[in-house]
DNA sequence: TCTATTTACGTAACCAGTTACGCAAATGTA
DNA sequence: TACATTTGCGTAACTGGTTACGTAAATAGA
């Protein structure tokens, strides 16, 4: 398809349901030239029936069905006199299902139809390059492990973190240091005297006490914030603090850009130790700084009433 | 899925279907990643809008659906304002679609996800060993080029013509060698004298005379016969005649190897040519004799009414 | 032991495609 | 020029699957 060549893989799953289309109409011919009064849809409830008795709810399972798809395939094929539909004694909610007579004696009539179904595959499989057959195999299993949603949310994650700028503060972000701190600190908890001075003063409480602050500009547009701020303690040389990213820019792996960032600018400034407060109730936080290497430490002073978890980074 | 390894090959069409139901699923939730509102099974018929205005049936042909599964979806589209119908001046027949405003809008939004979604489907493709993409393609060129059911048609006829055992001549099939000529003879024509003179008597009217017949046997039981018949003429050594296989073992290369035996039996028997006398109304005979390399010629005196083609084999 | 939860599975409604059919416009032909 | 055929396309019904939902039986927990 010369289309799908100009569309590209966007339109894989397009691309797919066509040749599975074209496949699957065959099918009802193939089994008309048998003369085997089975439908194709039925195959795969019929090859498990051949193998023992099995409830609805097992062959679904088995061939990857759901329970509803298995349940009219079994009663069009029990309507047929192909199968046998018995409920369980022990089970009053289990159907067993199993091959009737004429079922089982389908079994050998349909023998010469599966050795010459399977090789017709197997001459095409063979006279391809690519192996149709192991693609989707690999396929099944890659998005068993990770669903094409979750490759595309990387993608997209990926793509987007290189639109994302980290600079130095520069009085101009003053009001977004501010607002974008304010913004989750009020949503969890409320506003206290140390937010205050620090936010309507980063110059004073923390630049000039040989602290940093940067700011993540994403479009040019400052959505988030984090400051490294001196510490005067024997334990630690600085503080990551006034971590802050818009909720509009979620998803975009700012914090984690901010935090390098911090982290790289404390290792040059010499340092060997960085220190945090934070709330367990902020779970992407916590999980961020976790990723960033910060590992929990516990009973040091906090003039934070909010801060019932603190964290550190030694390098 | 261990299923289909333990189905096999036959299971290739639900296994496809399994993998494009996985992914089309996926799909729904990707669009929603980006808000872009739009379904996936529209994306087809958007990208090809695109490009540029074109007729129903024009989409169809591109992006390989029906028209009327391409009719619903420009409706749905029309409805949510992303495209323009609008009747051709020329053809009052034809319904010229195109983007909106607002579906020339959404072509620069998608800009995103379509490079996201292209690099993720890239990144699965690059991690797997067998190439989907391209044995999709492959299998796309080859179903075209011969149909999944023309494949197993090839695999049942070799299967069944390994079934099929060509013996000589004896006087138990006497019967067979008559009724199988007598079958296909009247319902086409009507028997002559010189069918009668040959099918009553064989051995004195084709065996004594140095010709040989072969009896084809499917099952033990005779389905064709073919005879080679020693000719006085100095252009011609024998006659390949009294052809005859039943229909009901049609399809399994009999006719092949029929004719087959016979003309190896003649170079056996050192001829250097084979002539034969047919009818053009019975096209499946005259295309296999053309098959065993036999070439039409003209001008021969013949003792049958129905023969209006006569056939050599030089070697 | 009584009640809440889980499990099995049938029915109904939906979904993304298809084929069948019919109508109207365009085209070909006597 | 009239009539038959072909073409474009919309509607309806079907297909092979799905999810949503309800009911009854089995199991778990207080």
């Amino acid at each position: 398809m010369e289309f799908f060549d100009q569309i590209g893989k966007m339109a894989i799953g397009s691309r797919l349901r066509l040749l599975t289309d074209k496949i699957t109409t065959d099918a009802a011919d193939i089994y008309k030239l048998y003369e085997i009064d089975l439908q194709p849809k039925w195959f795969p409830v019929f090859h498990i029936l051949s193998n023992g008795n099995f409830t609805i709810t097992e062959i679904a399972q088995q061939i990857g069905h759901s329970h509803p798809s298995v349940s009219k395939i079994v009663t069009e094929m029990a309507k047929k006199g192909l199968i046998i539909e018995k409920k369980d004694k022990q089970d009053g909610r289990k159907n067993v299902v199993s091959l009737s007579k004429k079922g089982k004696e389908l079994t050998e009539k349909i023998k010469d139809q599966y050795t010459d179904v399977t090789n017709a595959v197997e001459a095409i499989l063979s006279s391809a390059k690519h192996d149709l057959w192991k693609a989707i195999e690999e396929w099944e299993f890659l998005l068993n492990q990770k669903s094409l949603y979750r490759y595309v949310i990387e993608q997209k994650k990926q793509r987007e973190s290189a639109l994302v700028n980290i600079v130095p503060y520069e009085p101009i972000y003053a009001e977004a240091f501010k607002k974008l701190n304010e913004e989750w600190i009020s949503t969890f908890f409320k506003m206290e005297e140390a937010d205050y001075k620090a936010l309507d003063h980063p110059k004073e409480y923390i630049l000039d006490k040989g602290g940093e602050i940067f700011v993540a500009l994403y479009n040019e547009e400052p959505v988030g914030v984090c400051a490294l701020v001196k510490m005067n303690d024997p334990l630690y040389d600085y503080e990551l603090a006034k971590m802050a990213v818009s909720p509009k820019a979620q998803g975009k792996n700012i914090g984690w850009l901010l935090g390098q960032a911090i982290i790289d600018k404390a290792k040059a400034l010499g340092a060997k130790t960085i220190y945090l407060e934070s709330n367990t109730d902020l779970k992407a936080a916590i999980n961020l700084y976790q990723k960033l290497g910060f590992k929990k430490v516990i009973g040091r002073a906090t003039p934070y009433e909010r801060c019932n978890i603190q964290m550190e980074l030694r390098f």
